[in-house]
DNA sequence: TATTTAGAAGACAAAAAGGTCTTCTTATTT
DNA sequence: AAATAAGAAGACCTTTTTGTCTTCTAAATA
C-alpha cells in the first residue's frame, strides 16, 4: 500500500556553482565594471551590487586578494581593484581556485575509473555537456562579462 | 605585499549531481540490471554494487519506493524491483524528484530575473548547456542505463 | 600625531548535506 | 507458532557549506 501521488520528503538544491564561487563571479565583475569607469568601490558597495552577504564577501574577496586576483587598499578611500597590466582572467581560473577542477574532471556516473575504455553508462552524453562548460569558462573572462554588464547595466 | 604562489586555502567539491542523487542513480540502474536476469537485489546486495552507504542507501531506496519509483517486498527472499508494466524512468524525473528542477531553472549566474529580455551576462552560453543537460536526462531513462551496464558489465 | 575609515584575520555559529543506528513491521521458513 | 530474514521508520550524529562577529592593521586626513 504506497501513497500514489507521494512527493520526495525534503528538497535539496543543486547549482552549476556553489555560492561561494557565484558570489566571487558576481563581485569580480561588479568591481571591474566599477574599474572602468575609474572607480574603486569597497566591500558594502560591492556585496550590495552583487546581492551577496557582507562579511562572507569580505572574507571571499580576502581570499581572493591572497591569491592575487584582485588587489586591495586598506584605509580610508580604499576598495578592491583589478591591475591594469595583468592579463583578462578567465572564470575558469578562478572556479578551479575556489571549487578544484572536479566540474570539469568527474564522472557523471560517479564511477571513479570511467574512461573511453571503461566508460560509464552516459559517459558520450556526459562529455558533450562537460566540454560545452569547458569551452564556456575557459572562453569568457570577468573582463567580457563586465563588457556586457556595463552594456545591459545593474540588477544582480 | 602578497605571496605570488598562493592558493586558495580551502577546497570545496561540485559536482553535477550531489550524493544522494547519485547513488539512487547507481542503485537504480543496479536493480533494472539484475530484474531484467530475473533477479530481486537486497538491500546490502545493492549498496555493495553502487558503491554507496548500505544504511544511506536504504534510506534513499525507502523514499524511492514512497515516491512509487519502485517496489519492494518484506521479509526473507524481499528485495527492490521495478514493475514490469510501468513506462521506462528517465533521469530527469529521478533528479527532480529527488533535488528539485533548480538544476533546469536556475540561472547560471545566479540573476533572480535572469531572462532573454534581461540577460544575465552568460545567458545564452549557459543556455546551451542546460539544453544539453535537459535533452540528455530527458532522453535516457533508467532501463537504457541497465542495458549498457548489462553490457559493460559491473564495476562502478 | 590623533582620529577615522576600511580591509585582514580568524574564531565562532547556523544550516544543509551526508550518514549511522536502533527499533518496528512484515514475510518466509521450519 | 516460533524463529529468522529483510525492508520501514525515524532519531540521532558528523561533516561541509554558508555565514557572522570581533579584534587587528593599514592608510588617509584633519
Amino acid at each position: 500500500m504506497k501513497p500514489e501521488n507521494a512527493t520526495y520528503f525534503h528538497s535539496i538544491q543543486i547549482y552549476m556553482f556553489n555560492k561561494e564561487t557565484e558570489y566571487a563571479l558576481r563581485s569580480l565583475v561588479y568591481i571591474q565594471s566599477q574599474n572602468n569607469q575609474g572607480l574603486r568601490p569597497g566591500i558594502e558597495e560591492i556585496a550590495t551590487a552583487a546581492e551577496a552577504p557582507q562579511s562572507f564577501t569580505a572574507k571571499i574577496l580576502q581570499r581572493l586578494v591572497r591569491v592575487g586576483f584582485i588587489n586591495s587598499i586598506k584605509g580610508k578611500g580604499g576598495g578592491f581593484y583589478f591591475e591594469k597590466d595583468k592579463p583578462d582572467l578567465p572564470l575558469k581560473e578562478l572556479i578551479v581556485a575556489i571549487e578544484g577542477d572536479s566540474l570539469f574532471n568527474k564522472c557523471g556516473f560517479g564511477m571513479k575509473n570511467c574512461s573511453c575504455e571503461n566508460p560509464c553508462p552516459i559517459h558520450n552524453d556526459y562529455g558533450i555537456i562537460r566540454d560545452e562548460i569547458n569551452r564556456l569558462v575557459s572562453e569568457k573572462t570577468i573582463q567580457n562579462l563586465a563588457q556586457e554588464f556595463n552594456y545591459i547595466g545593474i540588477g544582480v
